[in-house]
Parts: structure tokens; sequence; C-alpha cells
DNA sequence: CAGAATCCCCTTCGATACTG
DNA sequence: CAGTATCGAAGGGGATTCTG
């Protein structure tokens, strides 16, 4: 469902329809681990594959490498080979397009906390919507 | 999957892991329309709930439906009943919580703009931007 | 170490029909 | 007008296995 409305947007992007701002906006972050990807990547360090399976708990090998790409081919972060010893590595880190929507997630987290607040406060927190 | 997440930080949040702020706002946008529906209702006035089956392309009932009770229930927009007439009417607004994300909505969509603005110019998702 | 390839599951969406 | 109910289809995610 993610990678539909970022298809969908990329299509319409690339018709010509530019009418999609905010979803183009939405679809690079929008995915189980990209925020959490793209958080970690805020402050400059690169990242290699495998601290991200340790960082991030429970992915599978498989869906971080496709978070990953898919954030590559948004132009979000970018990729660094290199070889240490025998060893080829990988290392992972945000790109100049990438850096400049960390604001908005830093918003994100901001509204998050602050909404956290109220919930402990008055937790009208409905799992469910039986009520009314 | 949305749903997946919604549900999950709403568990997080009500077991006391609070540790999950963009998460949280993330999912009070995150599903099929509803950047759509808020960014309507950003003007204030509130909108019918067949006016939004007119405003949104392909809805079906079913899952706008889904889509409003979902934002009811994590407190961005509200319902009001009335009777017009003999007909029974329903109106959708945003709360005030509902208000406060609308900053969010508005980084995004500008951000979106400018990023599509650099597409027009490069019109490739990857690559470029001078490379460190 | 960093993936790629499979297979299966589960949710979510879409279409249609029905209700108060 | 404003939903509900039900069924089917599609696609993303998880676990596992294989590769250079």
């Amino acid at each position: 469902m993610q990678e539909d409305i970022r298809q969908k947007v990329k299509e319409r992007i690339q018709s010509g329809d530019f009418d999609c701002a905010k979803e183009l906006t939405m679809s690079m972050f929008m995915g189980k681990h990209k925020l959490f990807i793209l958080w970690e990547l805020r402050k400059g360090n690169p990242i290699h594959f495998n601290e991200f399976t340790r960082l991030i708990p429970n992915v599978s090998r498989k869906v971080l490498t496709n978070q990953l790409n898919e954030l590559i081919q948004d132009n979000m972060i970018k990729k660094k080979d290199y070889d240490e010893g025998n060893v080829k590595r990988v290392s992972y880190e945000l790109t100049q397009t990438g850096k400049t929507i960390m604001p908005i997630l830093e918003a994100m987290y901001q509204w998050g906390e602050n909404r956290i607040e109220e919930l402990k406060i008055s937790p009208n927190y409905q799992t469910n919507s039986s009520e009314n």
C-alpha cells in the first residue's frame, strides 16, 4: 500500500501531474522502517547495513534492503561501498536532499512528544470505536 | 500495514512505551486518503460525507468511512450530526488537536513543491546533487 | 558482510449490495 | 444522506535459504 502511493506519485509526476506535493513528501518516509532509518542518519554519521539490522528490532534483511533501496531511489540516502581489509562493507548516509527533509521529521518528533504528553494527562485515546 | 503501525503505536503508548513520537505523528495521516481529508479541512470549513466522495476521486464509501473513523479515533477530526429538514446530515471538521498538525502538512506541501521543481530540472529520481 | 530469491501470510483496498 | 456488510483481489511484510 505504501508502495502503491509511492509508485502512483512517481507516475503522476513523471506524466506531468504535479499536484501531489504532500503525497510526494509522505512517500519519502512512508514504509515500515524509513522514519527510523532517516532519523538514525540525521547526525551525519554513516551506518552499515548490519548496524541497521542491530538497531532496528526484528528487521529481516530483505525488508531492510527494500527500505534502503527505495530511499536510494528517492535520493534521500546514498550508499558507499568500500573494502576493509578483505571484507566488503557498505555504509549509508543522507544525501543533500535527504538532509532537507529533516526539519519535517523534527517537527513530527516534536508534535508526537507533545501529543504523548497530552495523552498521558487525558488518555482519551480509544482503542475501539464502539464508543461514541 | 498502515493500520499495523497505527495500532502498534497505540499499544506501545498505552503500555507506557513513549519512544515513538515520530511514528505516532505519521500514523495520524498515514492512510490512503487521510492527507487529502485533513488538507481539505484545513480552512476550517466543515465538509459533508458525500462531499468527500465527490472531492476524492474513486473512493468507496467503505474506505472513506474507515479513514474518517480512524481520524476521529485519533482525535484529529470530529463529527457533527444535525438535521436539515427531514434529512440527516453529517459534517466533519478539524479538532483543536487536528489543527495543530497543520504546520507539518504545510511543511510537507512546501517540501514536495520544492522537490518537484528539482525533479523538473533533473528528472531522475536517482543520483546527482554534487556528491560530496 | 551485504544482499537476492522464494514462499506464505495478512491486511487493506475495491466493488457491490443492503439499511435507517 | 450516511453509512454497514460481505466477498474477492493485490501487494507489502516475515521467515528462510542461497550467493559473491
